[in-house]
RNA sequence: GGAGAGAUGCCCGAGAGGCCGAAGGGGCACGAUUGGAAAUCGUGUGUACCGCUAAUACCGGUACCGAGGGUUCGAAUCCCUCUCUCUCCGCCA
């Protein structure tokens, strides 16, 4: 959620913004017209229940007749009162709604454009894996080797879910310990949160209401199941005022992740696009000054998983129409599937500046006797773990359809070298 | 699932229709004292919003005592609904 002033301050700017996003500028001046009926009925509930209130003091002190005059001419002002209020209800409410509508600002340094191919390329690593044979794809590759079972997973579940057996469930353990060891020696603190989430969470990190119906709902309770764990990771703080020694917080989580992924029926074969994935998180919470940086740092944190598991990846600087909502600015990680022939996206890291924090009410303290502002976030997948193992697989198979393990996995896999 | 207790500012805690944005204490900040510190004394110290502003500085104003409604000229205080927390009982990996 963007900072009111901000919008008024400059809507010329916003209005920019949206369109390099390629949002309709709608929003926008739908929003400066409620804003402004909004605050003249402010203005003039406030004059009024000044008048009320100077009245009330005066009343309590008069008796007999001029006791209930002053109360009967109080009566209307308080009649209107009412009516401003709920007038002003009503506005930001609807003020509110559109303001949440709103995506974040862009950080300057990124490119402008409206599609995936303007996103940028600013890194490639190792080079995409050339076979002298025909290589599967991991769907082939699971089912030959008997560690993905698609059919099961529908069984239980339904479609979109997948069962892991023996090595391959195996291996996604081994990631899961991978991953988290290694952030833990970059840093972060180790949280193991709910897999529900209520809805002032999602509220929080904004997947509600724009996401909602990508997300599974327990009705009875009014739960959300996690659809990332950025969710209930970066609402630990939500509410709280945090002291400038505090910051900056670094946390690393893993946690199971569901996506209705409704609407959506293609790129549904194999693991690429499930309903349930695996997958370790990062997040930050910062002081505002140097956040970007603290983005620079995130993602080489989630590089270094790929370099450790020697898979074939490229970073991407999102452009404007390619990014998330609440993202001022994000890369994403591609692994290579020559399998599968394509580029994956495994990770997508972003500063949120404090978008988020405003939503969630996430503060600091800059000096204990300073008035409190908002933090910035930031967070990043350390990577989702299906499309990881999809790159594993294809990557590291031979002609015999065999797969070696990355030797990183090894001592999570009793030495283990190939699953075959 | 059953029974009870509670929710007030950064924290603890009073308050029982107008004198309450809220006593008192703690913490913190500033000042005095000191060679320096502790102790002591004094002053100050919530959030959001509106207006005025170059200003997130003053100043003027409004709202907020878990949330939402109601009664009243006037509600932290009375009434209703809801949420959450704690304790005990039951159930349970």
């Amino acid at each position: 959620m963007l900072d009111v002033n901000v919008i008024r301050e400059d809507p010329e700017a916003i209005r920019t913004m949206l369109r390099n996003r390629t949002y309709s500028d709608d929003v926008l001046d739908k929003f400066l017209e409620l804003d402004q009926a909004w605050r003249a009925a402010v203005e003039e509930g406030n004059r009024l229940r000044k008048q009320r209130n100077e009245a009330s003091l005066r009343i309590a002190k008069l008796n007999g007749k001029d006791k209930a005059e002053a109360v009967a001419e109080m009566k209307s002002v308080a009649a209107r009162i009412s009516e401003l209020e709920a007038r002003v209800a009503e506005l930001e409410a609807q003020r509110d709604d559109v303001i949440l509508l709103i995506p974040n600002i862009p950080h300057p340094t990124v490119p402008v454009g409206d599609c995936y191919e303007k996103n940028r390329v600013v890194m490639e690593h190792g080079k995409v894996t050339k076979f002298d044979f025909q290589p599967k794809d991991h769907i082939a590759l699971g089912e030959d080797l008997d560690i993905i079972d698609f059919q099961r997973g529908v069984k239980v579940a339904g479609s979109g879910f997948f069962v892991l057996k023996g090595d391959g469930a195996r291996m996604e353990r081994a990631l899961i310990n991978y991953m988290l060891d290694m952030h833990h020696r970059q840093g972060y603190t180790e949280v193991f949160p709910p897999v529900v989430v209520n809805r002032a969470a999602v509220i929080g990190t904004g997947q509600y209401p724009k996401m909602k119906d990508d997300m599974y709902w327990c009705e009875r309770d009014d739960l959300w199941l996690n659809p990332t764990a950025e969710v209930p990771v970066t609402n630990l703080l939500q509410d709280d005022i945090l002291a400038k020694e505090d910051l900056p917080i670094y946390y690393t989580a893993y946690l199971p992740s569901f996506r209705r992924e409704a609407g959506r029926h293609a790129e549904m074969k194999g693991m690429i696009r499930v309903h349930e994935f695996n997958k370790v998180e990062l997040v930050k919470f910062v002081l505002p000054d140097g956040s970007f940086q603290e983005l620079e740092t995130l993602l080489n944190d989630a590089q270094d998983v790929l370099r450790g598991l020697e898979l074939p990846f490229r970073t991407l600087l999102l452009c404007t129409g390619d990014m998330g909502f609440a993202s001022a600015k994000t890369y994403d990680l591609e692994s290579h599937a020559p399998g599968t022939g394509s580029w994956l996206e495994v990770s997508s890291c972003s500063c949120f500046t404090d978008f988020q924090a405003r939503r969630a009410r996430v503060k600091y303290r800059p000096e204990p006797h300073l008035k409190s502002e908002f933090v910035h976030t930031l967070n990043g997948s350390g990577l989702a773990l299906p499309r990881t193992m999809v790159s594993i697989m294809e990557n590291n198979q031979d002609r015999q359809g065999r797969i070696r393990i990355p030797e990183v996995l090894r001592p999570y896999m009793q030495g283990q070298e190939l699953i075959e």
